[in-house]
DNA sequence: TCGATGACGTATC
DNA sequence: AGATACGCCATCG
């Protein structure tokens, strides 16, 4: 797999998220086939242009806490931003910690399969109840 | 080539 | 629940 491969990959699935929900890096990785390659994750989305379609701000930490990415951007401002925009919940602790509750607006399918219910209209899919 | 680093994760304390 | 330790692996200096 290739570094561009794995971004590509990143991006479809962070666009498979649905609104209102957000997933972990690391279960990107996992996703993607590679559950070790969380970081990894969070660097591809550091590639994306400010005008993108990627819904990249779905994409947080496993513990449900939107990373600081250092003083100075205003990333993780503009995370909060727009999940709040979406109707995620983002509690403020301390110092400014952003936290999305997770047991509320997680999102973790098992597989892309699972993700992605439409992927191809040319394939022949069994019909799931 | 080596060591430090990072939009991370899991195990422990 | 919050803090620390360690593992992970490509990228950087």
């Amino acid at each position: 797999m290739d570094a561009a491969e794995f971004h590509a990959e990143v991006y479809r699935i962070a666009a498979l998220i649905p609104v209102g929900k957000v997933t972990s890096y690391g279960h990107v990785a996992k996703l993607i086939g590679m559950p070790n390659y969380s970081r990894h994750v969070g660097q591809a989305l550091k590639f994306l242009p400010e005008d993108t379609d990627v819904p990249w701000q779905r994409v947080i930490s496993s513990s449900g806490a939107i990373s600081s990415r250092g003083p100075g951007t205003d990333g993780a401002r503009r995370q909060r931003e727009a999940l709040e925009a979406e109707g995620v919940e983002v509690s403020e602790g301390r110092g400014g910690e952003l936290k999305v509750d997770l047991r509320t607006y997680g999102w973790f399918p098992a597989s892309i399969e699972a993700a992605a219910p439409e992927e191809d209209d040319e394939e022949d899919e069994n019909d799931a109840q």
